[in-house]
RNA sequence: GCUGAUGUAGCUCAGGGGUAGAGCGCUUCCUUGGUAAGGAAGAGGUCGCGAGUUCAAAUCUCGCCCUCAGCUCCA
């Protein structure tokens, strides 16, 4: 007998040699359908893997990213049989998962091309293969007979992976006529398979170096249920309508020009008013948190950059230096505004009691971006991050973490961000000498940052090895609308540039100290925030900061006069409001209007008119009665307010 | 940067060796209409840029640029 212990903590006993399916099993059928993977002792294996020691054990289902994993590993064996059945002879290289899914890397024979057409043809023979629930087998086999077996198959790619693997650790999985080098796991049978979707082709040089040859990649993406691939590919198409690149041209946001540059965005009058908009709101966020402001050059000299050791690392891949008519200068566009605020802490010696100083810029940075790296707003070679740093104590590190996570509130607030996690980025504990700074302050900015997150009750994930070799880290990831990640304001301890720029303050011994640098930007950047606020909300942008607010609809010329008053009276009250005077019907200016996402209608005609009021219809929720215009100025900056509330209380 | 696809009116796109098309938008006129598309007429384009082939190029060829997808990269 073998004693199992499940997460719950509780141990079960086995005969030695059961699988995980047959444990699956014994504690419910539930889940016996809904197992895919196990995992023991933190290996996940096949379910049909006979466990013959004690272990600790988890069981896989969809619900768990290893679960998933194995159900897409398997997908891709199944895609490569119906590859080789309609392309024999091709030679198939590796066949990974990624977020969403799994690829296959195939060299199809000389002459023959696959194409989007045949996508189809395929899916339909993978869903064939997976009717017939052959049970996929495992199998470990010598490295000389898998030498052999895909040399007899002529198949050079996996030969090459082969020759690398260390004798006694290959194994093989088997399904029907399709043999596949792999280390698993799998699932018990491809019958689990009842949904297909081959999503792209693209180029992919063979273990992604461009030396090698190109080999074709398919990407693909299975469900166990038809109905959740319908909702995968309802995901897929909002998010094609929430593009940021497709809505920021529809609202007039923003644009590029070939003659300006790629990757070097042209804020649109209303795109500008919205950006500002959202500047103004955490500059005054800032103020509160007894942020200065401050403003430094858009270039520096370059050995600005070579101090702060930025040339050193990215000079080469960047930019070139900018040179001037006097021999030998050079100066380089900033690609951060770190060292331009280390010279403004340098500006007069500093004392122990002026700590912290906080100093911040919406500073435009520029990095040269690979080209086909760009992409919209989130990744641009110019950007203006919502930059500051804070110079501190060692002892005040914790402080300022807390406040900088509360200024990340507000505006997560603010802007209806509800699902949001971080994470806590520190060293690698077996690889002490890769850091700068001493293991002291290390380790307690390390602490700092992992109190400050249960204090203000922050949802974390701590990966070691993940910090920066100057300073620990913790970066934010909000889930939009649609359930998507994004990376948003990161908050990075450093001791690497208060050290290269020789910062210090005199301390209350009347010595000299060296602060601590704290580097945040709760957007990222203005246009990477844009982009993601574009797609969270679909362009609907809440009130207190959409670009166009209220638009006034008069029924008819008529009625344009008592129209133009009102705007007037709205503009007067800062509300933002336009006017639709077109000579079109009632119902072609709702729906235009409608379809230009401001959030209130304000039709007005001979009722409204006499009684000196207006009609509101809010966006997406229909006509709501009449006002006073009054009234309805009281309305909209209630709701303002309310959205404000988190940075107003 | 690499591989592939793409580039035609403000937008979305069709066409294709003989000098340019639709829908929407825009302008004007008719209509003056009460909560998601009223009607008519008109203006608008060096068909990404540059070379080549041809009697003739937006169309074919070559080079470049932009955009898109993927790869690689990301302070």
């Amino acid at each position: 007998m073998i004693k199992i212990t499940l997460p719950d903590g509780s141990i079960r006993e086995y005969e030695s040699g059961i699988s995980g399916m047959e444990i699956a099993e014994s504690i419910s059928s539930r889940l016996a359908k809904d197992v895919l993977s196990i995992s023991v002792d933190g290996e996940v294996w096949d379910l049909s893997r006979p466990v013959t020691k004690d272990a600790t054990i988890r069981l896989y289902t969809w619900d768990d990213r290893a679960g998933k994993e194995t159900f897409w590993h398997s997908s891709a064996h199944l895609m490569a049989e119906a590859i080789e059945f309609f392309f024999p002879g091709t030679k198939f290289g590796i066949g990974p998962t990624v977020d969403t899914g799994f690829y296959y890397d195939i060299d199809l024979p000389a002459g023959q091309q696959i194409s989007e057409k045949d996508l189809e043809k395929i899916e339909k023979k993978m869903l064939e293969l997976a009717r017939e629930k052959r049970d996929i087998v495992r199998s470990e086999i010598s490295k000389d007979d898998a030498l052999k077996m895909f040399g007899d198959k002529g198949d050079v790619l996996k030969l090459e992976l082969i020759s690398e693997l260390a004798d006694g650790t290959i194994t093989i999985y088997n399904q029907g006529g399709f043999t596949d080098l792999c280390r698993g796991p799998h699932l018990p049978n491809t019958g689990y398979i009842k949904a297909v979707k081959l999503t792209s082709i693209a180029g992919a040089y063979w273990r992604g170096n461009e030396k090698n040859k190109m080999l074709t990649r398919i990407y693909g993406v299975t469900f166990p249920k038809q109905k959740m691939l319908d909702e995968y590919l309802a995901l897929i198409e909002e998010a094609k309508k929430r593009d940021h690149r497709k809505i920021g041209k529809e609202m007039e946001l923003f644009t590029f020009s070939q003659a300006v540059g790629q990757g070097l965005p042209l804020w649109l009058p209303k795109g500008a008013m919205l950006r500002q908009r959202l500047e103004d709101f955490l500059r005054k966020v800032q103020k509160k948190y007894g942020y200065e402001q401050v403003i430094t050059p858009h270039i520096g000299q370059k050995e600005l950059y070579v101090t702060s050791g930025h040339y050193a690392k990215y000079g080469q891949d960047s930019f070139r230096p900018i040179s001037t008519p006097q021999e030998g200068e050079e100066f380089l566009l900033k690609p951060m505004n770190c060292p331009h605020h280390c010279e403004i802490f340098k500006w007069k010696p500093r004392s122990y009691k002026d700590l912290p100083i906080r100093m911040a810029e919406f500073g435009t940075v520029y990095r040269y971006e690979q080209s086909g790296e760009l992409h919209g707003l989130t990744r641009v070679r110019g950007f203006t991050q919502d930059d500051a740093h804070l110079f501190c104590r060692p002892d005040q590190l914790k402080d300022e973490f807390k406040k900088v996570i509360d200024i990340i509130f507000i505006i997560f607030k603010a802007l209806n961000f509800e699902d949001y996690t971080a994470q806590i980025s520190l060293r690698d504990p077996n690889n002490p000498i890769k850091y700068i700074g001493s293991a002291e302050n290390w380790e307690k900015a390390e602490r700092a940052i992992v109190e400050a997150c249960e204090e203000k009750g922050l949802k974390t994930v701590t990966e070691l090895g993940e910090a920066a070799f100057y300073g620990p880290k913790l970066d934010f990831m909000i889930k939009d609308a649609l359930g998507r990640s994004w990376q948003l304001g990161t908050i990075q301890v450093d001791y690497n540039l208060p050290e290269r720029f020789d910062l210090e303050y005199i301390g209350a011994d009347d010595k000299r100290h060296r602060p601590v640098m704290i580097h945040r930007a709760p957007f990222g950047s203005m246009e990477r925030f844009v982009a993601v606020l574009i797609e969270h909300t679909a362009g609907k942008f809440p009130l207190w900061l959409t670009p166009e607010q209220v638009v006034v609809l008069p029924i008819s010329e008529k009625y344009n006069d008592y129209a133009k008053s009102v705007l007037n009276y709205l503009n007067n009250s800062d509300i933002r409001a336009i006017i639709d005077d077109r000579n079109e019907k009632i119902g072609r200016k709702i729906r235009d209007n409608e379809l230009k996402r401001i959030p209130y209608l304000l039709v007005v005609g001979e009722q409204e008119s006499e009684s000196q009021s207006v009609s509101v219809r809010k966006q997406g929720e229909g006509d709501k009665g009449s006002m006073s215009v009054d009234a309805f100025i009281e309305f909209i900056n209630a709701e303002v307010k309310e959205q404000l509330s988190s940075f107003y209380n």
